[in-house]
DNA sequence: ACAGAAACATACTGATCGGTATGTTGTCAA
DNA sequence: TTGACAACATACCGATCAGTATGTTTCTGT
């Protein structure tokens, strides 16, 4: 073990570099972030990253991947459920939002991968692997739409478009990281209390009823 | 008259310089473009951007006040109508929801400047003016916001939390940005039932009962 | 006890980029 | 016509940064 410092993290070494990466990648971006930058965060120098990933890009790489295990992790429970499609939506969305809100150094780096991705084809740096990701991220899509289809089959939702209504959804799941930010004094109630409600708006959203939502959430 | 080249753009130059920083920052983001991508995209260099904006972080400045500017301009008439709540909002979010379809480009840029603004306070280089811009868009926010109270007050929305249901709203109106891509064989109706769908949902998640929503839209 | 490898740190390099200094060309007014 | 200024282009500088090459130390198996 290692006797002469366990004062900071007991995390292993690559876990404390994905961590600082996600943290600066958040925070500046990441054209903007420097590998230095990302050093300097966890108090060591370049040789450290260097020495578990091959190159920025593929730190990057790391840090979405987690993000996006992370995400299939939060929602699996729920999505595997027998659950009938309202209530497995609701399980699925109050633990993407939860998620969202508890990860959001990680979600955050990811969105900003995905919206450059989304805005311009290629050409920004973070190469070819960033097709691997958006198949995983087409994939975790899925999972929602087909819950929204099997409960506009089944009636609970009324909606138009599914594309529109899938995409709106996650956007109102998601937005925390537009606005939340988590102070100090935080109970895991007070995350729980946000994600309810951001859940609640979605449902509404999706067309059920008021005296559905609040007869099934009280059970 | 400019005798000898006609052939691109009418815009007066500073414009142009304008729409080129625009489409870069959104592409690559603001670290992740450089002047001389700004400039190759007008079909020209740095000399030209420096002759009519002091710096980078100035062009940037510029970018955020016409996005912001085309805001206000959107909603406003919708907001100095003497209508009633959910007609003034249905009028604000129809205007907003299109304004975000159709200056993606400069919405865009926006997003990312006060995306950064928000995960953190300052450092990231685009210096104090953004405080200015900042305020500027609580403006914008307090216009809706407004429009939610007189609404919750006259019985019209079922709102929790004022503040969460403002920002999921917006992020519901605004959420185009991150997957609506614009082709070349559109229609303005295209856009416009797009706009349509998503304001339907954003009533119904403010907990407007979905027989006034069909109502009010066949007047 | 010792060789080697793992786990870093340090020092350097080439490329890129924001900014500046200086040149070049058209325009217009006197 | 000419001089002055606007509207750029070109060339260059210093800083930053991804990536590399080369140490240096600690651990580990034998």
């Amino acid at each position: 073990m290692n006797l002469h410092q366990a004062h900071k993290s007991d995390k292993p070494p690559p876990e404390q570099v994905l961590d600082a990466a996600a943290a600066c990648f958040m925070e500046k971006g990441y054209a903007g972030a420097s590998l230095d930058d990302v050093a300097r965060h966890m108090g060591a120098t370049k040789g450290r990253i260097y020495h578990y990933f091959a190159s920025k890009s593929d730190l990057m790489h790391a840090v979405r991947k987690h993000a996006m295990d992370l995400n299939f992790a939060a929602i699996r429970p729920g999505y595997d459920s027998a659950l009938p499609p309202l209530e497995k939506f609701r399980a699925m969305a109050e633990a993407h939002a939860l998620n969202m809100i508890a990860e959001q150094r990680y979600q955050k780096a990811l969105f900003d991968s995905l919206h450059f991705h989304i805005t311009r084809g290629t050409s920004t740096g973070h190469d070819a692997r960033m097709e691997e990701f958006i198949a995983d991220r087409r994939l975790f899509e899925d999972m929602f739409r087909e819950v929204l289809q099997a409960g506009r089959k089944a009636g609970v939702f009324r909606i138009k478009t599914i594309s529109v209504a899938l995409h709106t959804v996650l956007t109102t799941l998601n937005s925390t990281l537009y606005w939340y930010t988590p102070r100090a004094e935080e109970t895991e109630q007070d995350r729980q209390a946000v994600a309810a409600e951001l859940v609640d708006m979605a449902l509404r959203a999706l067309g059920v009823s008021p005296d559905v939502i609040t007869k099934e959430k009280s059970k």
